[in-house]
DNA sequence: CTTTTAATTGCAATTTATTCGCAATTCGTA
DNA sequence: TACGAATTGCGAATAAATTGCAATTAAAAG
């Protein structure tokens, strides 16, 4: 498996020491289907390791600072973690299952915001998945 | 000022009662000029009666339930609500100060989502706001 | 390879938004 | 006006996320 250098020269950001949390948080996130979140990660690695959560929690924070991962807020209010591939990361969210299925392009186009200088944005779509209409049916 | 009405006899849902606490939330998202949180809104109740942030949390979540109320979750995890206009309400976020804009069209266009019926979407466009961009130069 | 030191972690305690339980109260209907 | 169901006051509980600090570790420099 392809193991990516944590380190990065990026001048605004301090080097990120390659630490056996911080790897273990990125290969979990390497192999994953679906964003997760900071406990699921947590989840993977007990038994493995002593690692705790606050340094799972830590490891993202720092890696979403550095651009490695994305982080979106569920309306839950619960934070799910991905790694950040250069393309857009949306989501369409079964509100019956939670199950979350990728939106392969995006259907978002900038209108003018006058004076906002746009450099991301996040969209994700509730609705119900093709397996929970039938089962309400 | 115009009161509306809250009871309603929408069949998947039991009628909303008229309690002082709901009116009194009501009226403040009524007068907001922003979106505000349950802590927010229950600071503006303070002194004035004796209503419980938990209840203005159970007037926040039924009005939601009646689309009285629209919430919205922000990337910090934390709630906040405002009357639903019939519109969309999406926001163009300043990643420097925080502020939020409202963004009047709805760049949003439904792609086709095999199997998957969408019922609502959430939209945040980050950036840096006027302000922010000319303090930084 | 050792030294050095700033960054990081283990660990526990804390913070804080939100939810829950239940007896007492209130609303709206009959 | 009386009744039953819905709602509230109130406090306690829950749980995600953050923080503080001493001990540890990565990695740069010698």
């Amino acid at each position: 498996m392809e193991q990516k250098r944590l380190s990065t020269n990026c001048e605004q950001f301090a080097t990120i020491k390659n630490t056996k949390p911080r790897l273990a948080v990125y290969n979990i996130l390497l192999n994953a289907q679906t964003p997760l979140s900071a406990k699921e990660i947590f989840a993977q690695l007990n038994g493995e390791s002593d690692i705790w959560l606050s340094s799972v929690y830590r490891a993202l924070d720092i890696f979403e600072k550095n651009n490695l991962v994305s982080k979106s807020v569920l309306p839950n209010g619960k934070a799910i973690y991905e790694l950040t591939t250069g393309e857009h990361n949306h989501y369409a969210i079964c509100t019956e299952c939670n199950g979350k299925t990728k939106i392969d392009a995006c259907p978002v186009s900038y209108c003018e915001l006058k004076g906002f200088t746009p450099t991301s944005h996040k969209l994700e779509i509730y609705g119900v998945c093709e397996n929970c209409r039938q089962k309400k049916q």
